[in-house]
DNA sequence: AATGTATTGCAATTTTGTTGCAATAATATA
DNA sequence: TATATTATTGCAACAAAATTGCAATACATT
């Protein structure tokens, strides 16, 4: 519970009071893959209040408990850096499948130059990929050829 | 008008209409720096209406011509690299202001191989940095010092 | 130019996000 | 530990964003 831990010292610091419904989107947040807000919405209702979801989301990301992430055209919300280890995302686009790709110094390195290079002082960064992961690629030989861009 | 021509081949190819609405919003796409969906269809409004924008919108994505980029919480669309060169973002959290990244062959290369260590055939992927550019941090400096959390 | 059909615009609706305010719950303090 | 203070929540109403069905229109084919 080292998570919740920090939370509250969060909350305290910022002289916010610790409430159930907090601690709870928080515990919907710590315990499931990164879900875009219909999900917590979803996941609260009976508990919380739609209206109450969004606000500690606003919140949270004001205080940076939280962040955005990129899944093609939608965006998902997970714990930021300071819960969870920093990390990119690489999602399936034939069956929605989304692994976490873990720190890589070299990419990170890299990263900082570009920001060095345009006078950027840097406060975050996302990288996501899209691609077949191997089970999609061994579905889709199985079928005939796939046009380039079907729709 | 090199990027018409391919736009009319994508849709031709697909058995879709080219058509004035189709070509206006591709135009709004083309000429400006990229914007949020709300601004697509200011800018189309006595022209397209909005459900047209919307219907067009996606389809555009579905066809490969635009992508979403992400500012913060909130994201814009802009053509995809088979109209623009491939390239990143880097947005300033205080003024806003957006400049591109252009390909560096390093870091792309780095990308490919997360791909390959996760057995994936990647398709796409998108980077964004965020921070603070030469001028705000100028202006950081004069004002007293920032809490880190404030909120 | 006429025909067939995809595309568009309109009206209505659903979904998503926001605001004001009274009721409630968390903290400070006595 | 009870009470007072005030932040937070839920409710109702609202505003904004996105979607749907269908008739009117415009594009492509002959």
């Amino acid at each position: 519970m080292k998570e919740e831990k920090l939370l509250r010292k969060i909350l305290e610091d910022n002289h916010l009071r610790i409430t159930k419904t907090r601690l709870f989107i928080f515990n919907l947040l710590q315990n499931n893959e990164p879900q875009s807000i219909a999900e917590l919405v979803d996941r609260s209702t009976t508990k919380v209040d739609r209206v109450s979801v969004y606000r500690i989301l606003d919140l949270y990301e004001k205080l940076g408990i939280i962040k955005r992430i990129n899944i093609g055209w939608k965006y998902k919300l997970e714990l930021s850096d300071i819960f969870l280890d920093h990390h990119h995302h690489i999602s399936c686009i034939g069956c929605g499948h989304m692994v976490a790709i873990k720190e890589e110094e070299e990419l990170e390195d890299l990263i900082d130059n570009l920001g060095k290079a345009a006078e950027f002082v840097l406060t975050s960064h996302q990288l996501e990929l899209q691609g077949y992961c191997a089970k999609c690629q061994k579905r889709q030989k199985k079928q005939s050829a796939q046009p380039l861009r079907a729709i």
